[in-house]
DNA sequence: CGTAGGATTGACCTCGATCAAGATTAGTGG
DNA sequence: CCACTAATCTTGATCGAGGTCAATCCTACG
């Protein structure tokens, strides 16, 4: 497990290769067929969107660095986040049903993207097997990721869907080789709030009452999480 | 869009070009190219488990007839019904991940089901463009339908959680060629309030509230929607 | 006819939404 | 370098929707 400071500059070529997520990120496949996925690398101001919704779909986006939320609907009244993309996660596969993203992707902290153009994935899949499982492997994981949530979301209680929340960002920061303890999070109250179906005043009150508990030491968006146990007996 | 009755009995051979959810159904991809993937029809009586939980994932499976809902965690305490299965629906896309099924297929009424050989799916795709395309969009729309219902758990009126079911329902019905007002619930109050994250109570609650405003109509697992127009406004 | 599982109804109580300030931080321009 | 401002986060009060508990009714099935 590399141990590595937070989100290193990346070259802008893309680099597949030197890639800091490789394990992670689908062209790290490419390289291992040689036949390739021509992607491009784009960069991403904080705030700026990389697609908005119902805007046609060309491409899938890889995440190299920063980080994404995913919003669908008016934003933030009747709108939602449905996620936070991190380095290596892939954006846009909602998209591939009907031609038109379903939700809208905005940078959450200035980011780079590896834009993969869908056709070519299309055709770099049928011509790998191997390619082909590990996409579909991506696909299976999102739908997975996307029913554990919403067993969170059936949960009543805000202490319980906050407490996976957070469990949920320290396991994807160990598999990025990050520690899995001492969380920085991209994202705002009223964010997390929005994607747990929760008032950003009730993320503030579960924080403070998991930090008066002795289980989170809470400063702003730096979490370190001091009871790993006891905050998995609050997840259930 | 062709009528018919409540779920007619289908022959036992896999003829795929004579199963009336043929146009939903991944299988008339396959009689379009000529190519085959050798689905064997299985039959699933009330009650019983397609797959279990941490089983080893050798096959997709295409609803032909009957009700599916799929569980996840122990049933019916901390688990949760993550969605429920129609005929021309796929069982199994979160499996093809880890290579074990993440959930339970429970059969609602005594069903009928395609077996799909995944190995033998993945050569069919790689041989068809037009059929992996089609796969991937039924992948992509399992993704939009679970987006979808995150933003509906997220919510926390309960009125709005069971009138958008309800239109769900509606909605699938309606795809299915029956009709989109008289629906027949394969489901207990039970299973709904699980996969919506309300008590079972609750739902009876909110149906009797709906009824009393005269937006259904409701005699058990029979539901009229009387006013189409004010579910929708219920539901937000 | 009798039993059991599912559904309804009602009373009470908890927990999160809501409202309202206030505190802290970051960002901006002089 | 330091006000000034806007955004973000925190804290505390009250209120209401939904959970919980408990009793009853209804339907299906043997």
């Amino acid at each position: 497990m590399p141990s590595m400071t937070h989100l290193p500059a990346l070259p802008d070529e893309p680099d597949c290769m030197s890639c800091e997520r490789r394990h992670l990120c689908l062209p790290v496949v490419r390289d291992d067929i040689g036949s390739a996925v021509a992607g491009s690398v784009r960069a991403v101001a904080a705030g700026d969107s990389l697609f908005l919704e119902d805007e046609t779909f060309a491409s899938l986006y890889a995440v190299r660095s920063g980080a994404f939320k995913t919003c669908v609907g008016a934003s933030p009244q009747r709108g939602r986040v449905t996620g936070f993309a991190l380095p290596g996660d892939l954006l846009g596969l909602d998209a591939i049903d009907a031609g038109l993203h379903r939700c809208q992707a905005i940078a959450l902290q200035d980011s780079e993207v590896c834009e993969l153009p869908f056709d070519q994935v299309e055709q770099a899949l049928a011509a790998s097997g191997m390619l082909q499982r590990r996409f579909h492997q991506l696909m299976s994981r999102e739908i997975v990721r996307d029913h554990a949530l919403m067993r969170l979301l059936g949960q009543r209680q805000a202490g319980a869907r906050i407490a996976a929340f957070l469990l949920g960002l320290s396991e994807r920061a160990l598999e990025r080789g990050q520690s899995g303890t001492a969380l920085r999070l991209p994202m705002s109250r009223e964010d997390i709030g929005s994607h747990l179906g929760l008032r950003l005043e009730t993320v503030s009150h579960v924080l403070t009452r998991l930090r008066a508990a002795g289980t989170l030491a809470v400063r702003l968006r730096e979490i370190d999480i001091v009871d790993m146990q006891g905050l998995r007996g609050v997840a259930g």
